[in-house]
DNA sequence: ATTGTTTTTGACCAAATGGTCAACCGAACG
DNA sequence: CGTTCGGTTGACCATTTGGTCAAAAACAAT
């Protein structure tokens, strides 16, 4: 049932499009793009790994690079020997994090049965929140604080795929496939209550007590609550 | 339309649950609970206020005490003159903010119409995050890196007046008024989707991008959502 | 005015934190 | 065997930041 979406691909470092704060000569070798060795690649994904337990626990200033060599069983310098500074690391793991997110939206397909598409997207997204709830709660808190390192991202990748499959959502209600519904509120409230379920996850396992499996039931819940919003 | 629920009650100042990290001798007067005179309730309100501004925005860490003295117009001095530490601004402003954040929950009424019950419920909270969107974030924030100020307060009173409230939907659902939905999750799908607009704004405006009004289309959309959702 | 009490603040302080650097290590290569 | 170069780190450093304190204002009350 996992289904266990490939973790988020350690590929697109984009080398941190921050204002470089002080060309001061001694710019390592560090920054020519995509790292050379196999001891480097797998020593920013070792950093990234342990930024993101962080990152995800305390927030972007809760962090402390202490905490993530710890956690990553590195020295201080040495990550930054990895990473040009803090801001850097999360900003590298936020924009892999942009990719794995928008994916389920991508899978949304046109030609498929509408309500059984629109079902399994909510489906993958609760996945997500599920099996990788860490990235969850670092894009929450990121978006919470009003996202100043993504706005971009979110008015041109985001927005665009968005309205995107809008139009092929707005096409089905126009059919008289699924229920005439606003596509992009719809949108919203996948995402809302998806993500609830990993962002709020302490809040969630307090009401309900010990014993039970928040997860599980979120997907019978969810499940019967698309249906009967959509039906036609 | 707003109803505009009275502003949080700068009443139950809780003083700080917190152990005296160091109880020594210069334990000032403000140590006695209730604020006296007009002055002191007054300038702990300016606080609490700039506070709040402060807090929502940058999350706990992410706050100095002078960003907050700025915004209050006062000195660093001063602030902790009135309260002991920026962990007790903090914790002050969380447990006002629970009981704001539970009195639309309470208002839920057993001998209503369930349909409309449920639907003002949503609605009200709707409001909250319109109006009261920085307090939102707080708490969000708060949430989101588990609550470690709340749990207590979660899993007693929060935990306490969800199930009580339960029970009464749970009736509603077996009488058959309502479609036969698990109490619990409904409940949190109300706190998802609503919750949803306050704390999540940028990306919402992003996706939608100029000219519209999130608050107004949400308000539709959503009541569509529950009255099909709710409909026996 | 005089005295006592509440507020307010400039000057400090110690700890935490992001970041730097020169020196050091280790393996590959000639 | 020595050199080179990627990789690693202990020791530092400048700033930031939560918090303290003694003294100065403001206010009251007599």
């Amino acid at each position: 049932m996992p289904v266990q979406t490939p973790l988020p691909k350690v590929s697109s470092y984009a080398e941190t499009g921050l204002v470089p704060r002080r060309a001061k000569g001694s710019d390592r070798r560090m920054r020519q793009q995509k790292p050379r060795t196999r001891i480097q690649r797998q020593n920013r994904e070792t950093i990234l790994e342990a930024a993101l337990e962080v990152f995800s626990q305390h927030g972007f200033r809760g962090a402390t690079l202490d905490m993530i060599a710890a956690q990553a069983g590195l020295s201080k310098p040495n990550l930054l020997y990895y990473f040009a500074s803090k801001e850097a690391i999360h900003v590298s793991l936020l924009s892999q994090l942009m990719d794995t997110w928008l994916d389920p939206l991508r899978a949304l397909d046109a030609q498929g049965d509408p309500v059984a598409e629109l079902r399994a997207y909510m489906r993958r997204k609760l996945e997500l929140s599920r099996d990788f709830s860490r990235e969850s709660r670092l894009f929450a808190n990121e978006i919470v604080q009003g996202a100043p390192h993504m706005q971009a991202a979110l008015a041109t990748d985001l927005k665009t795929l968005v309205d995107e499959k809008s139009t092929v959502i707005r096409g089905w209600a126009a059919a008289g496939r699924i229920a005439d519904v606003d596509p992009h509120h719809l949108v919203f409230s996948i995402w809302a209550l998806t993500q609830h379920y990993a962002d709020f996850d302490v809040q969630i396992r307090a009401v309900l007590g010990e014993g039970r499996d928040p997860m599980a039931e979120a997907e019978r819940f969810l499940d019967t609550l698309f249906t009967r919003l959509l039906a036609p």
